[in-house]
Parts: structure tokens; C-alpha cells; sequence
DNA sequence: CATGAATGAGACTTCATTCAT
DNA sequence: TATGAATGAAGTCTCATTCAT
């Protein structure tokens, strides 16, 4: 799976004991337990059985790690939405134009999903009810929205809509990969359509669109 | 125990006697009850015996008319898929431009989420997980898209990718009517930034989304 | 066991259909059940399974008549002090004096006790948390030390203390009954005691208690 | 695996080393702790783990002083018992006449509820399933009650039955002081009484139950 | 057909106990 | 010895489903 590359980014920790790392271990461990069912059931359908069994330790144990179910679910959202989020800023670090940042987030999140559908799968069931995890999002998106604006690229009339817009058409595209209904060049024709509704001339939006990826990190 | 083949009634039917009629009347009860219910839960979260009550019926009742908690399920996604596909149709009816008629529909999806906030969270929940759903509409749309296109009002280079693009969008603006994130005239902008991610010109585009609307049905 | 010889006493009730009257009868099984058990075990240590294998009915069904484990206790601990209350009133009937119908409830009870250790065993148990059944012996105890104190019998300073100490002793004594420390004439002994602590003279207290008790019901 | 690895010191003392010591301390740490949440709650409603967290330890560690759950708690009516038979010693020390130190015993238990309600309200629960408990005290009160006969203050029948009534009423008082139903001058009246109850003079039991109490130990 | 009592599998959760560190 | 993570049995409660009335 692709989560835990990073056994937690945002925070800067205290030097962690060897009983410290342990129960990270095992936290990480069942999070990563719960992603990998989220992308094959319905959040709802699973059992808190099945994430031990998933993550190979005994049913009473999560609930050394967690007060409750809710407190589970809600501890793999923050995962996810932190793994998404990093996701995005790794990508748009040395792009400068606002429109070409966009493009590229947008077109990676639907490579990926094709490359790691189990990924997507999950991402999809979480986004659908964790308003969290979108607005985490939010902020790489305004920022290179409002940069497109500036740089002339992009012309749209109200910046709420514009962000739905391309959280939309992205999400859209990563459960059209996931169904397998998406084609060959799908994130760069998916990426030109978005440019273009946010009011980028037809030519440059496929220019934009169509540039090379910068190198996966 | 043979269900009548057609759920929705108000169309011509084979002649029912009264002992049917009332059977009829009491599986919509129960269908509308699961309806209003799935407006405010998660599908996973709604009990029989909540439905039940909902339809003013004794829990038994329900396994006359369903076999099992699946079958009624799916009952609800059908009816739903149904008045859903009705809605389209009438948009559709009396204009002549596929790009109008696509504007239209956008819009008043949009419009009737902000009317009736319930069904729009109701239509979400099913959306998220309902393909057949989907499929329904994707007729109206493809006549609407290869009109545009005929037209020479819209461009775009592939056609589901462009299907895709329209059913997102629309259904991530009425999440933002249903979440209160919706401005005056949400249904316009989207709408023309939709015609704009089809090809359209920037100021036909604009023209089409904000034409008025015919009147409601 | 004792319990159930009235089905519901208290409350007059409008005509029970057959489905009604199986309703209740399932209740009081249940209830009873649970009496069964309070008599051989801690109330903190009865399982609600057990409670159901004891009515002879499956673990859910309960839940069809007790929202919660504690509201079928509360259940059991009202229905204990209801048929507590029904004995020392049919008791206290027709006697005259307030003095003599301490003495008889009191030696009542302890008979009692002895007759069915199990009945006293669960109202030691219940007694010992639950406010509301002693609550509803003051009622008749008061009136009876009322009029031993109006008929010159009795003399105590603090109704409350008074009280207190018949219920105390009462208690106790069943509690002694139950250890299997009585001896015989316990009873008598005991009524005797708690005059004279109330302030009977002491051949009068001895004569009160030793008086022969009225027909059981 | 008691024995000290330490060479015996020089000086005449129990030999207890240093370890010894520290090992005694935290098991009456434990001990303790779990009297303090005994006057909180039901002994069946304690866990271990709150018994740890009370004592400042953590949960592994009990299991170095008790073998088992089960074994802890008899620890803890042990410890309860012992206190309770030391206090009563010590009131008893040096009044002559066995009613009075009667009285004395009685009143003192009421007032150091008053005093200490927690204390009680432990007392009162351990007294409930604890028989040895019971019997700890019998030697006390079985010597003042039959001091009493012997001065011919008392004229009780049997001695058992005399016994429980003392045994009964005092808890009784003690149970109306922890529940805020004690008034002032409670314990005088009720050691009173209890004096009347077991055959003293009406006189008699009024001056002996109203005498100044020895000084606090 | 409608009713609603009964069922029992299975979910969540707690907690005494064990054991590696 | 102290720690606290891990365990798993057992308890409470929910709910789809069955069935006699």
C-alpha cells in the first residue's frame, strides 16, 4: 500500500523510546490495516474484527491504540488526508506558474489511482464523507488557482466554485479509472478540460495539459 | 409472490384490482419511507425497523414485499434511478440545442438540490455507490454532448471522458449546495464553466448558461 | 418462588387482548428469572444471558422488553419492592393496634425469611442498593409507629431514627435467618427487642410480640 | 520469592531490608488505593486498571502482590477488617462497665461515619459479603454484652440474637448518616436504643448513652 | 396480509491476565 | 521489580429474519 512511507510527516516527534516505536508500530500497522480494507469494502462493513485480523493482532488490542470505533475511522481519515496532502505538496515544489502546478496535481492523482487502484479506491470512500480531508486540499488548490489568476492563464469569476470544479472533474476521473473506463491520455484530457473551464484559452490549456511530468518522487 | 414489474405506477398499467392496488400502495410507502430515511443516514445506518416505523408498518410487513434487507436495497436504488431519469427527460423535452438542453440540465439538477436539499443528499449517497444509477443517465447526456457537438457549439475529443466531466461537476455542486457552500447563481457559473471544459467559446458558453430557464415541469 | 402470585397488582388495567397477556407474561418470566438469580449470586455478577437461559428465552429477547441491562434491574428491584409492599399491607390489614402491627410485620418478614430463604436472599441483595424500595416501606412503617406513639405503646424521641432502626433490625434478622443463625422463636424475640428500643414497657413488648399472628393470606 | 539477598543488620529490628520496605509500601499502596475507590464504588464495578492508575502504578505491577483479581480483594477486607477490629479495640480500652463501652463502641462507628463518610461507605458495602468481617467484631461485642448481664444493666434472652440487633441498628445509623439522613445527637439516640432494646432501664439507657465520650485515640 | 414476539448471529467493548523488555 | 503492550474470553447490545397468531 502506498501509505506509510513516512511514519508521520507533519509532526516533529520527541527522541521515541524502543517501547515508543513499538506502539507506533503497531498503530501504523492497524491504520494501514483499515486503508488497505477501506479500498475493498464499504467503511460501514467492516468489522473491527477484521481490521485486527487485518493487521494481525488480537481484536482487544486496538482498543489500546483507540478509545473506539469512531476514533479508528476518524484516526485512518487524518491518515489518508495527511498522505494526500503530502502527495500534493511533493508534487508542486518546483513548478512556478500557478495553471501548470494545477494541471500536474491533477493529472498525477489520476496516474496514480491508475497505478495504485486500491489507493484510489479508499481515497474515494473516505472523500465521500470526510469534509476534513477536502478542506486539506484546499489550500494547495486556491494557492495555484489564484496564481493562474495572476499569471493571466486562468479566468474564472468565483474561486469556490472554480476549487469544487476541480475536485470534482478529478475525483470523477480517478472513480472513472478505478471502473476501468478510462483511456490513454486520460489525465492530460481530463487536466486540458479543467484548464479550460477555469477560462484558459483552448491552446494553452492543451499545452499546459500536455507538458511532460516532472519526475515522480 | 410475484412483485409487480413496474415500481412507479402513473403510467398506463395492466388492470389491478384493488387487493393490488393497496399492495402497491404499501410497497411505495415503504420504498418513500426508505427514501426520506436514506436524506438524513448512511445506507449502513438505517435499520428495517426504522423503516418500518417511518412507513407507519409493523417490521414484519416488510418481508412482504421483500425478500430480504438487499432486495428492498435495491428497490430503493431503482425508484431512485427512476424519478432521477424521469427528472432529465422532462428537462429535455422542447429544446432543440444539445448544448442548451445539457446547460439545462446541469442547472436544474443543481437548482432542485437547493429546493430539496433532501433528495440532493439522498441522490449523493446513492450516486457514491450505485453504477446502474449512472448508466441511466448517461444516455440523455450522450444525445445532449454529440448534439452540442454537432452543433458546433461544443468540442471536445472524447466522449466519455466528457461524460464524465459533466456528471462530476454536476453532482460536486449540488454536494456544495447540500454542504451550504453555494453562491446566487451557482448553477449558472458551473454550468458555463462545464460548456467551457466542452470546447465552447467563452462568450457563447456564458450566453447558453445563463439563458432562462424553461419552465418547471 | 414467591414473586408473581398477583400479576400486576398495583395498576388497574385496561383488558389485554392475547397478544397483550403473552407480552406480559414473557415480562414477568423474564423478571422472575432474574429474581431467581438474585438470590444466588451478586447482582454485578449475573450475565444477561443468564438471566435469558434461566427465563428459557434467547439473549435478544430481553431487549424486547428492557432498553438496557440497568432498566431491567430497575425492573426486578420495582417489581421486588411492589410484592414487599403488597405483603406487609395484606399484613397490617385488620389489626387495630399500631404497636401490635409493627410487631406482626415485623415477625412476619422474618418468618418469611425462613420459609423462603431464596425470596430474602434477593431482598437482602436488592435492599442493600436500591433507595427506592425502602421508600416504600416507610410509608407503612410510619403509620404504624404513629399510632403506637397515639395509643401510649410506644415512646421515641426522632420518627426518623425509629425508623431506621426497625428497618435495621428487621433486616438483620432475615440476614441471621438466612446464615442459618436463627433460633427459634427469632422472630418474637426480635419484634420484642425493637419495642422495647422504641420504648414499649417490657412485659408489654413481650406480650405484643409473643401474641399469636394473624392467619397467613 | 520472599527471602532478602541482603545479610541481616546489625541492629535488633524485625529484619526487613530496604527492599522489603519499598515492597510493602507499594502493596499498601495498592491496598489503599483500592479501599479509596471501594467508598466510591461497587467492589464488581472496580477495575484493576483504575486500581493501578489510583496507586500510581502501572497494571502489570499489581500482579506482583496478587496473584489473582480475587486475591487482591480479600487483601482489601482483610485490611478493612483489621482497621475496623484495631478502632474498636482502642475505644474499648478503659471503661470498666461493659454497657457503656456497648454504647461507646456504637457511637463512635456513627460519629467517625459522620467524620469520614468514605470510610463508611467502603464499611458498608465489604460488610455486606464479608463474613469474616462480621465475626472479627463478635468478640468485642459478645464481652460488652455479656459484661452488661453481669452488671445487670442488659437483660437480654439470647445472646446471638442480642448480637445481630447491636450489629444491625449500628449500620443502620451508619448507612442514614452516609446517605444524609442522620440528625444531630444521631448517635446518643440510637446507642440509646439500643440499650432500651437489649433490656436496660428507659433511665438507665438515657445516661449511659448520653455520657461524654472518651478523648479520640 | 399484518402483526410483533422471538430468535441468534455478530458487532462493539471491557478487562483480568500474561509476558517481553 | 516495574512497565505497558498484547491477549482473548465474556459481556452488552443490535438487528435481519422467522413464524405463530
Amino acid at each position: 500500500m502506498a501509505p506509510s512511507t513516512q511514519p508521520t510527516p507533519p509532526t516533529a516527534e520527541p527522541p521515541l523510546s524502543r517501547g515508543h516505536k513499538k506502539r507506533e508500530r503497531t498503530r501504523r500497522g492497524l491504520v494501514d490495516a483499515a486503508l488497505r480494507l477501506f479500498s475493498r469494502k464499504e467503511l460501514g462493513e467492516i468489522a473491527l474484527l477484521e481490521v485486527a485480523e487485518e493487521a494481525d493482532v488480537s481484536n482487544g488490542t486496538i482498543y489500546n491504540y483507540f478509545r473506539t470505533r469512531d476514533e479508528m475511522v476518524e484516526a485512518v481519515g487524518i491518515a489518508m488526508a495527511t498522505e494526500f496532502s503530502d502527495a500534493v505538496s511533493s508534487l508542486s515544489q518546483h513548478v512556478p506558474s500557478g495553471a501548470e502546478r494545477l494541471a500536474i496535481g491533477v493529472r498525477m492523482f489520476i496516474i496514480r489511482a491508475s497505478n495504485n487502484p486500491q489507493w484510489a479506491s479508499a481515497l474515494l470512500r473516505v472523500f465521500h464523507f470526510d469534509r476534513a480531508m477536502r478542506s486539506r486540499l484546499a489550500i494547495h488548490v486556491q494557492t495555484d488557482l489564484r496564481a493562474g489568476l495572476a499569471e493571466g492563464v486562468l479566468a474564472y469569476e468565483e474561486e469556490s466554485t472554480a476549487f469544487d470544479l476541480v475536485l470534482s472533474c478529478t475525483i470523477g476521473a480517478m472513480r472513472a479509472v478505478v471502473e476501468g473506463r478510462a483511456v490513454v491520455g486520460h489525465d492530460a484530457r481530463v487536466a486540458e478540460m479543467i484548464l479550460k473551464a477555469l477560462g484558459a484559452a483552448s491552446t494553452k490549456a492543451k499545452e499546459i495539459a500536455e507538458a511532460a511530468l516532472p519526475a515522480p518522487p
